[in-house]
DNA sequence: GGGGTGCCTTGACCCAGATCAACAGGTAAA
DNA sequence: TTTACCTGTTGATCTGGGTCAAGGCACCCC
């Protein structure tokens, strides 16, 4: 169903799962309750379209769980993936009416979403808020320039084994299936399709070389969608990044 | 001569090329004769290497004049530029201590620094810069993610275009060569490695799409390094992307 | 003048990954 | 139960761009 499920529930941001995270992490109880009155829950289900690039948008928001994806695509069809949003992270730009890039539920979506307006307002005069989104525009903005190096200079099989890194790094830092070892094991969010829009790869190649990794034991799939890693260790030195990716955690 | 040219000169920000496109746009009177205090200025030769991935950084700063690039190294060798820094960019991040990536001057190129620790208390009490400094990294990531489409999805011929619109697309807003009916010049400030380097191909795959680029009319070159283009629009066609790549200036 | 050296071009060949195609399991509707 | 659809796998073949190699031009220094 392509419903709008807008749910006008009052949820508390002091039991909000991403409080301390997201755009708000920041604020005083003061400036939450002001955030309160402006903002609204949202909710998408797996392949939903939360926006196509070049709508008006006149919200800005943050994931609070479930992941999506924001995308480019060509006028021929071919499609790139740009950014890989997760719980937390900040959906849309202060000042910019329209969306720039097309973003589209992956999983089950809940977000959390400001009123443009009142927002870019609470903006000018709430230097909290500024000041996390600069951090997190930059922290993305490095996440930009590490996807760039994958992208331009990786093999196929550095290409997948990156990501599978990246991802599983994530779930590691969440505390989901913890490191036994350095084993860690996750689900994968993703279908084939998505990874290659996320790899700049075809769904063929995506297939084969998470075969190949599978076949030289670097991962264990439980299932289509789990992937279990004996040997954290082992699956960074297949990304082809420098030794020592840093600490698990 | 690798010597720095660390120049105490005091130069004055109300007559600086960049003063209204840098950090330092929103600031007022008051606030440029802080940074006056806390500013210096280095030049650096072409080639020369600014600072490497990991070195402590204990300045953040401006391109006043000239062009830098931002790369990324793995261990074997293989490089991706990841940022390519003209008159204005920011250069560093608040709060980070070491690079995270190396810069190298590309032309002779004027840096203006600031000195990092008390530049950061300065961010904390000024909202004007973290306001600009906002806007240009927001700036920055959606440069970031024209560059993904560009190192994914796009083929070889392509990517020259792309590379060559955006270049001609800036010194068009700088009114330099400006444009007569579409027709543009400018001066290439890349090598073909640099140029390989930004696109994710190698320097004879540039040599080879620039030579057909020519053969077919879409550019001129005068001297290895000035580039006439007939029509832009004919050179837009050749990006791949959307026509209506927006107006030159 | 001769010989570096840096930057660029061009040719010949090769291979990683794209393309085209067939098929397998799961699940959901008819 | 059958049909359809979606996601994923695997095979066969093709090709864009990589790799290796040779040479050209401009400039500088001896």
């Amino acid at each position: 169903m392509a419903v709008l499920d807008i749910q006008f529930t009052s949820h508390d941001c002091g039991s909000c799962p991403i409080r301390h995270r997201a755009v708000c992490a920041r604020c005083d109880d003061d400036e939450l309750s002001r955030l309160e009155e402006i903002k609204y829950y949202r909710s998408f289900e797996p392949g939903q379209t939360v926006i196509w690039s070049g709508d008006p948008m006149d919200f800005l928001g943050s994931i609070v769980s479930g992941v999506a994806t924001l995308s480019q695509t060509m006028e021929d069809g071919r499609t790139q993936m740009v950014g890989l949003l997760l719980p937390s992270d900040f959906v849309g730009r202060p000042g910019r009416g329209a969306a720039a890039y097309d973003v589209t539920a992956v999983t089950d979506l809940t977000m959390c979403c400001f009123r443009r307006k009142p927002f870019e307002q609470m903006m000018e005069t709430t230097p909290h808020i500024a000041q996390r989104l600069l951090q997190m525009t930059l922290d993305e903005l490095d996440a930009a320039r590490e996807w760039m190096l994958i992208l331009g200079r990786k093999t196929a099989r550095e290409k997948i084994a990156s990501l599978l890194a990246i991802l599983g790094r994530r779930d590691a830092s969440l505390g989901l299936g913890g490191p036994v070892g350095d084993e860690i094991a996750f689900d994968l969010p993703l279908t084939r399709e998505a990874m290659a829009d996320y790899l700049g790869l075809t769904l063929e190649t995506v297939s084969r070389q998470v075969s190949a990794l599978k076949k030289d034991g670097i991962i264990a799939l439980e299932g289509k969608r789990r992937v279990r890693v004996p040997s954290y260790d082992a699956l960074l030195a297949e990304t082809g990044d420098d030794s020592d990716g840093g600490a698990l955690i």
